[in-house]
DNA sequence: GATCATACGGACCGGCGGTCCGTTTATGTG
DNA sequence: CACATAAACGGACCGCCGGTCCGTATGATC
């Protein structure tokens, strides 16, 4: 929207527009990113040329866009993300709902998300950005959840709980159950539930 | 012991035994990684050759002798690992002490354990054998932990909780809230007590 | 001290993440 | 439409690292 004005007065704007083709080419990049590690059970399975080839650009393409992999796997992880976020932001506000319900409902979108992109979410742990290293995703949720859980009474402490529950639907253990236990989406999510009301305390309602 | 003993009879005997230098040079080696991946915050900081070369011997035997990388560290943290474990059965098979008592200790000699060798743990993880993906480790502790939350009434899935537990102390979690966020390790072993207490439900005993 | 299985070590290989720079192109201008 | 230029492109190139291979050295055995 209004990008020729933007760029009409970019004299006074520091940030410049994005070129046409570096637009296409970003949103390629992304997509390949996207389906090749959601097809690949291993993250090494996919290499950085790999990537490119699948996007039809160049190597120095990807590196001068993103920097480098742990940054590619975050911005499509971002990408991802960010319909979600707004969703589980507005929940998150609505007055109506419990406290309880709203920290049960967003672990179970986060786990849910998870579920669905865990091969992405495993390379991103495997690039370093694992849990709380470096990774906007992670203090998004750990600070969205902390807020949560500062509404439930009977939790003492939000900050470490945060990370704890956080930590039970990490994306490799999440892969571990599904994949190598055969368990279901259903149940993990039917486990996890169960787990979080327990945590979220028996007593203190 | 007995060790010549073994040899005279080796006809009968599968396994051939250790030869010396062999052995020298074994426990060269995993003394050299324990020692590099514990100097080294971010485990690629530590190659092959490093550990290699620290040891002094060739690249060559490290790889006959541990396989890979993996097989490497997961050999150095099984001979620290081992002393523990002896210890950590005597306790459960101790019949005086109650179930939650056992699962509390249990879980702090654990997150003792891990916060002593967070860089190597790390390593660990980042070496692919992580959580549940093919680390005997993990199992052990996964079965343990387990068993001792079958004797603790009020816990309805304990499979699910054991993973749930130990994924609240995974290595770099703790690594990050020790080295990052500047948590005392005793805070840690506080927080992980009263949570543990909590997830074993403060109704049911 | 001869023999022989076993272990040694480091040159070597393939692949990967990341860089560099000569070439191409989208965009704004007259 | 031609021109100028900033921006983006792409792939050859680099260094490193995990892992292999094989000629050599050595501890065990008789």
């Amino acid at each position: 929207m209004a990008r020729r004005t933007e760029r009409t007065e970019r004299t006074e704007r520091t940030e410049r527009t994005e070129r046409a083709d570096a637009q296409r080419n970003r949103e390629a990049v992304l997509a390949a990113a996207d389906a090749l590690f959601a097809a690949s059970s291993s993250p090494h399975g996919v290499s950085m040329d790999d990537i490119a080839a699948a996007a039809g650009v160049g190597k120095g393409t990807l590196f001068r866009r993103f920097g480098d992999r742990a940054g590619l796997i975050a911005a499509v992880i971002t990408s991802r993300l960010e319909p979600l976020q707004r969703t589980v932001r507005e929940v998150q506000e609505a007055t109506g709902t419990a406290p309880r319900q709203r920290v049960l409902a967003l672990l179970d979108t986060s786990l849910t998300f998870k579920i669905e992109n865990r091969n992405l979410m495993a390379a991103a742990e495997d690039a370093g950005l694992s849990s709380p290293y470096r990774a906007q995703h992670y203090d998004w949720w750990h600070e969205t959840l902390r807020a949560a859980l500062d509404q439930v009474p009977g939790v003492h402490d939000p900050d470490f709980t945060a990370h704890a529950l956080l930590a039970t639907i990490r994306a490799d253990l999440v892969a571990h159950l599904i994949d190598e236990q055969k368990m279901s989406p259903e149940g993990l999510r039917c486990s996890l539930a169960a787990y979080v009301d327990n945590v979220l305390g028996g007593e203190g309602g």
